[in-house]
Formats: C-alpha cells, structure tokens, sequence
RNA sequence: GCCGAAGUGGCGGAAUGGCAGACGCGCUCGCCUCAAAAGCGAGUGAGGGUAGCCUCAUGUGGGUUCGAGUCCCACCUUCGGCACCA
C-alpha cells in the first residue's frame, strides 16, 4: 500500500462506486434471518439536472440505508422514474422532441448523477411510471376503483388552467392559480373521471393516529385539507312551492336566530324557486358569478354581494317565514350548498345582513369565564358594528331568544338541539368533509390512457384486464389543445366494446400522474411480475416503507393519495398493511440567495461541478453538516471547504503503518495506559452520540461529534504514534463511523489499513459502556445560582461526598464564608448547586 | 382571521431543566516558505480589570425553580399551512 499518496476523490471515488455496482452491494433479496428495512426516498421526475437540494435528499435516504445494512437489516433501497406528466410535455413541446425520448435520455442522465454521488440502489428494481409494463398497472388499479364503485364519472364544474389546458385536481389550484404554471384557473362544466377518496374521508383522518413516527405538521395538514366537523343538516320548507332546502350547519343550536337562508348561486333550486320579479337580478348575479375566476372571487373576500329571489323558507323551530337569497360567498361544493344564515353569530352572515337591511336577532350571550367549545372558537367581545344596534357574538356562552333552549350553555345546546330534531323529523346529526372527490382526468397526451370504452349500445365499459395495457400511442400530435389530443388519434379512438364486441369508442383523457405515483412503492417489492401489479406475498414482506423521505411539499397530495390507493389495496385483499408509510421524514430545501434553487432564477448548484471539483465525499458531508435536515439551509460556497479539509485530516491520520479492523474484546480495561483509556472513552462515547443521532437524523451533529473524535485522535497520535492498539481501535471506529456519510474514502483507507472484507459490510462498531465511562469526573458548583469553581470527582461520588467537596473548594468557601448554608444538592455529573442565605 | 413552527456570536448552527455558543465557516496573530497556496499552532459573544477574575448576554416583558435558551403566561417579528368551509 502506498501511503504517500494524497487524498485524491477523483481517483478513489469511481473505484468504489464501480466496486458497488459490480459486486451488487446494495441490491435486495428476501432474507428471513434478518429484520427487513425498506428504506425509500420519494422517486423524482426525471428533470435532467440534479442540484445541490437534490444531492441532500438522496444522501439522507443513502445514509439510512447503509446505515441499516450495517446494522444488521435486510435492506431494500430501490429507485424509479415518476416519468409522466406535465413537465416532460411541455419540455417536449418547447424543444420538438417526444416526451418519450426526451425522458428516457434524462433517466440515463440522471442515473449517471446518482452514480457519480455514490448513491447506491438496487437497480434491478427499477421502475418507470411511463412504460407500458408499469402502466398496465396504473391502469389495473383504475379497474380496480371502478369495481369497488371509487370510480366514477360526472359532469361538475372542474378547475381549468387555460394555460395546460387541462383540468386540475383541488390539491393542484394553490390560491386560484394552477400549481404547475401559475396561470389562472377558471370553473368549466365538464364531464370528468373521480376517484371517490370522500368515502375514505374517516380512515384518512382516523389512521394518522396510527402514525407516531410522521411529522405532527404534516399530519395536522392533512387534517385541515380532509376537514371533518361535526353538525346537523336541517330541511327548511319552501313556502308556496313543494320541496325543502337542506342546510348544513354546525350550530343547529343556532337556528332561533336563522333570520334568512343563502343558496350558493349554482345550486339547483335557484331556478325553480325564483320569483318572475327577481328573475333578471337573479340572473344576472348567477352569470357574474360563474365569470369569475377563483381569483377575483377571492379578491372581494369582505364585500359581499347576492340576490334575493323571491322566495321564502319556513325556519322548522320558529316557524317564521325567512328570506331566500343567493350569494356567492356560499360555495356550492361544500355541505349541501345551501346555509342558514345566523347573522347574531356569524360574521359572514352580518355583514350581509347589514349590507342588504337583513333581521339580526341575537341567540347567545356571553357570560363570565366561559371555556371556548372548541380549541380555536374565538371568544370574544360582542362587537357592535355601524348600521345596527345588534351586536355580533361569536363566542361561547349561553342560549337566549332560543325557546327551549334559553339558558343552556353553547356545547351542550348543540347536542340538544340536533337531538330535537331528530325526534321531530327536521333534520340529522351529520358528519361533513371539506375534503372533495379527487378529480384524476387530464386532457394531455403524456399519461396513462383511462380503461374505459364507450359502447352505443352497452354504455361505459370497462377494459377486461387481460386487455391491459391500453397503450399510449406515440406517433401523436401531442400539444394541448382543449381536449385530450388523444381524441386526434383515430386508430387509438376507435375501439370494439369488451361487452358486446360492436363498434366503440375509448376514454381519451389520460390519467393525473398522481395515480402512478400513489403505488409505485408496492411495485419496487416485485417490479417484474407480469401477471399481477405485485405478488401480495412479496409485497407483505417488504411493506410498510420503514423509512420514506420526500419534501415537505407532498405533504398533501401525493402522501393523501397514496395513503388512499394503500387503503384501497388492503381492501382487496392485495396487502395487509393499512398505511403505506411507517416513518416518514420531510427534509427543508437547499437555499441560494433566499430562494430555492431553479433554472428560472439562475441559482442553481448542479451536483456535476460540485462532485467534480471536492469529491462525492465532500458533498455529502456537508449537505448533512449544513443544518438540521428538516429545516430549509442556506447554501455557502466556502461551506464545502471545510468539510474537504476534514477529509484531508481523516486521510492525514491513517499516514504510516496504521491498522483497523482488530477487536478489543480479549484487553481489559487495565492493558491500556491512562491516555489510551482517555482515547478509547472519546471513542465509545462518539459510538453512542453518532448511532442516537442518526436514528433520530441528526445527520448535522453526528457529523461535528465524528470531527471531535477526529481531532482527539490528532492530538493523541502527535502524542503517542499511530502504533497503539488504542489509535488502531480508534482508526476502525471512526471510518466505521463514517462509512454511511462518506462511503468512498472510508472504504479506500479501511482497504488501505488492511480492513478484513468491504467496509460497508462490517456490522457497526458496538457501543462498550465500560470503556465510556469516566473514572473521574469535573462538576461545577453553583453558588445561589451562579457558577463559582469546578472541581473533580471521583464519577462515583455520593451527594455528600461531592456537597463537602464543593464546600471545602478554596473559591467556594471564600464566598460562603460564615454565611449560613440553607440548602445543598448534587446532581451526579453535572453540579453542585449551593444556596446561602 | 384560524392552525402550526421558529427567533441564540460576523455566519451556518450546538445544548435529556444543570458550566450557553459544541462542531464548522469567517476573521486576527504566529509557525513553515524567498514568497504564496496548502498545512500546523494560538485566539475569537459584549463590556470592565495589569491580573486572579467580575458584570451583562439566547426576540420583548412577566412568572415557576436552588437553577430557564429549554417549562408557564402575555406580546413582537419571521416563515409555513388553511382560508367566505357555514
């Protein structure tokens, strides 16, 4: 071995990742006498170029797996390809080449990048979301949802982005605006495919509760997007007409004060109801409201506007007859569309009745220290507003002007009252999600075809699955055009019916890339079988993901969706599991200039030039040194310097005749003289703080505590030599150590010091309490609070011991001096804490 | 408006209620060098003192405690999510 050599990542880098690809290290096979660990990090769109961000999420999920394969796991590490969708088409577009070629060539890229970081996976598991063998699949699951009636077609106004041209799920309208290209988004009325997700409302919230291991922040955002509260839907009946309106309210208990009653403008009953003298303004409004994009409705939030259409509702509990009005502040999606307006209690329904001279009758009243009902009702002061002498009351308190119900508390009014309803036939207790349908049609080339035929004489009919898969054609005129430019392709339009065998027609709308990525982690358990999405026995091996690792972006809608298709899954009987994901971690972005890293902005960091210039090594080391892994970091070009120079040192310290891989097990603690005992606790001290800091991610402090140990071992070798057994202990400890952060140096020295086998097979170094302990120890003593001397002590010392100690301390009895000691106490290995009065 | 997270040196950030600022970056001085780079060593929160040391300091103001960056209350700021959801 030639020691003279300089740390040189250049060469020993593609040495060892060729060593990794060629010995198969990191690919997966079931192996009973281990536990298994499925480590997976969130499969990316092949975009072409990976930068710096990038770099951090797959080093994370890289760490984990090496990690737990030296810890003993049979470790599955797979990656794929989340290859349809949106940004491949529009790149495609821009440039003229297909979407197909234009992404396969940037997996090969990208592949290329991930070898270069030395991130390894099991790439015979690979999978690509847009070949027809993953596909097929992705459409076997639509089949599915179709059988178990989850899903289904309907005509309903839809989010369009006039920009894609195409429609959008809810969770992809941030702010009126179209997640992807920021456009606008407009209502159309359109006829598009669902998945019925509302019918898994209940387990999607209940079952985060069988998640301790994901982020609370996550979970609480899916609690708010799913939405469920609890009320009364309550029939009011129309006067001189037939029919009722059904609200949904979640203070039934409110409804002595419901003084007028809205209806969304596009609910169904405006029509009929509407009287011949309102029937122009009631057109009007309704047409100006569906004009409106999301946006402009947003933008007169606190205006409200509506229009009274003639029409009365008999309130069921005072039998008044109240106003019907139509307002676009009611959302036709939401409950039933239709609302009882309690303008003493709701600040919405205030203003409008202010606005349009409404009756205010007030239901509640404050009384003192009232509890809220719910975490967050507010509980405030009535606030009385210009143009009324009623006061708004949103708060808790007491029921008045409500009949039976006067001097009953809020909380306990509502049960009442939904339970007197019930008994007089006016309404129910229900249950309501703000949660919708998830809308999964796209009209856009690049996707899975929808199995659906249309039959003139059978109807909808879904394709056999033995027909699967309905293949995307490629020779394609691909842009967008309004509807899905599939419906261009006759060969592909014109079909027979699976039914009857006559002349059909197929679904030409392409299905929401969420789909395919909502079970892609099922397929990586058994990525080749073709006669099935997946053996179900494979499947329950592997499953759940014991680690998955994303950005916090997916938080909603790819975590929700997946969930759902889980849940679905384990409802056929094709997986045991209820939840895909067992422990989930979100990292934060890689920031440059406060903004994160885009080809838009110019502040990229590509991976390329980086790995180039330091080394794998060096960019792995510090994307996890930079900062608490879930927290956004910003990035510092001199930052990667300082963790080449650790490397530097790391090499510098196996210079001469240093060897690892021996065992301490046959020395006894009195072999080692008192500087290698001082080495070996740094070592075994290091053991525990980094194996607790990378079970709990603390990528950030496992780094600085390897760096302490380090530098000890520095300080001991300018001392001692590098000869000792205790720096040989010292040398497997730290590469062992190191092996998952900074797989490439670590594996060239463990070589180089005649390590037996491959490092990144070893088992991880064992902690060895007996070596960390300290004989003796050095405590400060505290004196009424503030820090006077430290002394030593023996660690075992008992509390009187340590307390006589203290106070016997020159400095210590200097300051106490006569005064009279009131009280003493130690807290072993930490202080001594004195209080004199 | 509601929900949640976070505010610590010049910077990124450490700290099961127990010596605030680990580790790294930057900076200063020194060694090495003809010189530089690299490397190595020392120092580096603020203020005071020749010095031993002392005082102040974790967004602001209170509180609990022998002891608070950490727990409690109120407020300020920043970021994230939801937002006319009845």
């Amino acid at each position: 071995m030639d020691r003279d050599q300089k740390y040189n990542p250049q060469v020993i880098e593609p040495k060892w990742q060729h060593y990794w690809q060629d010995n198969k290290t990191y690919y997966a096979k079931r192996d009973d006498s281990k536990p298994k660990f499925y480590a997976l990090v969130m499969f990316p769109y092949p975009s072409g170029d990976l930068h710096m961000g990038h770099m951090r999420n797959y080093t994370i999920g890289d760490v984990t797996a090496r990690y737990k394969t030296m810890r003993g796991y049979n470790v599955m590490n797979p990656m794929g390809w989340d290859a349809f969708g949106l940004p491949a088409e529009n790149a495609a577009i821009k440039d003229g080449l297909h979407p197909s070629v234009r992404t396969l060539q940037n997996i090969v890229d990208m592949k290329e990048q991930f070898f270069k970081m030395g991130i390894c996976y099991d790439w015979d598991r690979e999978v690509a979301s847009c070949l027809p063998d993953y596909y097929r699949w992705t459409q076997w699951m639509f089949l599915q949802m179709y059988k178990r009636d989850l899903a289904y077609r309907k005509n309903a106004p839809a989010n369009w982005c006039p920009n894609d041209q195409t429609v959008l799920a809810n969770e992809q309208v941030v702010n009126g605006r179209c997640e992807r290209c920021g456009a606008e988004v407009i209502k159309k009325d359109l006829t598009q495919w669902f998945f019925r997700i509302t019918s898994y409302a209940d387990r999607l919230i209940d079952d985060l509760d069988t998640l301790p291991d994901w982020p609370e922040r996550v979970k609480t955002m899916q609690r708010n997007w799913i939405g469920r509260s609890h009320g009364a839907k309550v029939d009011f009946p129309l006067v001189g007409h037939e029919g009722k309106i059904t609200v949904y309210t979640t203070r039934p208990d409110t409804i002595f004060g419901a003084t007028f009653m809205v209806l969304a403008p596009e609910h169904p009953l405006v029509a009929q109801i509407t009287t011949d003298e309102q029937r122009t303004a009631v057109e009007n409004y309704v047409a100006e409201a569906k004009r409106q994009t999301e946006i402009e409705r947003m933008s007169n939030e606190k205006e409200k506007t509506g229009a009274w259409t003639g029409a009365l509702a008999r309130n069921p509990m005072t039998g008044e007859d109240i106003p019907v009005w139509i307002a676009d502040y009611v959302l036709v999606t939401y409950g039933t569309g239709a609302i009882m307006a309690v303008p003493g209690g709701d600040e919405r329904d205030y203003d409008f009745a202010l606005k349009y001279d409404l009756p205010i009758v007030p239901v509640v009243e404050p009384v003192p220290n009232i509890e809220p009902v719910e975490k967050g009702d507010p509980s405030l002061a009535p606030v009385l507003k210009a143009g009324t002498n009623v006061p708004l009351y949103t708060g808790a308190g007491q029921m008045i002007n409500s009949g039976p119900l006067d001097g009953v508390p809020t909380g306990e009014s509502k049960t009442t009252m939904i339970k007197m309803l019930e008994e007089q036939g006016k309404g129910e207790g229900t249950v309501n999600y703000r949660l919708r349908d998830w809308l999964i049609s796209r009209q856009r080339y690049w996707g899975a075809p929808i199995p659906i035929v249309y039959c003139s004489e059978c109807g909808e009919q879904p394709v056999a699955e033995s027909d699967l898969p309905v293949v995307l054609p490629v020779d394609v005129d691909f842009r967008p055009g309004g509807e899905s430019p599939l419906a261009r392709v006759e060969s592909f339009v014109n079909t027979t019916c699976p039914h009857c065998g006559g002349p059909a027609k197929r679904e030409t709308d392409t299905m929401d890339t969420f789909v395919d990525s909502s079970w892609y982690f099922l397929r990586f358990c058994d990525p080749h079988n073709d006669s099935a999405p997946f053996d179900p026995a494979k499947a329950n091996y592997w499953m759940g993901v014991d680690q998955y690792t994303g950005g916090v972006e997916h938080a909603i809608l790819h975590l929700m969706y997946a969930r759902f298709l889980t849940k679905m899954l384990a409802d056929e009987g094709m997986v045991d599991v209820q939840e895909p994901f067992n422990r989930l971690f979100t990292q934060g972005m890689i920031t440059k200039d406060g903004a994160k890293m885009s080809k838009s902005k110019g502040n990229v960091v590509p991976v390329d030039s980086m790995v180039d210039a330091q080394g794998a090594d060096t960019g792995r080391l510090f994307v996890l040194f930079i900062g608490p892994p879930d927290e956004d970091a910003e990035w510092n070009d001199r930052g990667t310097e300082g963790m080449y120079r650790f490397l530097n040192r790391v090499w510098r310290l196996f210079e001469g005749d240093v060897r690892v891989g021996g065992s301490g097990q046959d020395r006894a603690i009195s072999d080692y003289s008192p500087s290698d005992r001082e080495l070996l606790r740094k070592v075994h001290n290091t053991i525990k703080k980094v194996t607790d800091d990378i079970d709990r991610f603390h990528f950030n402090t496992a780094v600085s505590a390897i760096m302490e140990l380090a530098n000890a071992m520095q300080a001991y070798r300018d001392a001692h030599g590098p000869k000792t057994y205790a720096f040989s202990e010292a040398a497997t400890s730290v590469l062992l150590l190191l092996a998952p952060m900074t797989p490439h140096i670590t594996a060239e020295l463990w070589e180089q010091a005649g390590g037996q086998g491959h490092i990144h097979t070893q088992p991880w170094p064992a902690f060895n309490a007996e070596l960390a302990a300290a004989e003796t120890i050095e405590v400060a003593v505290q004196v009424n609070g503030k820090v006077r001397d430290r002394i030593t002590l023996d660690a075992d010392a008992s509390e009187a011991e340590a307390i006589n100690a203290a106070l016997t301390s020159e400095k210590v009895a200097a300051i106490v001096d006569g005064k009279v000691v009131r009280q003493a106490l130690y807290v072993a290995g930490r202080l001594v804490s004195i209080v004199i009065g």
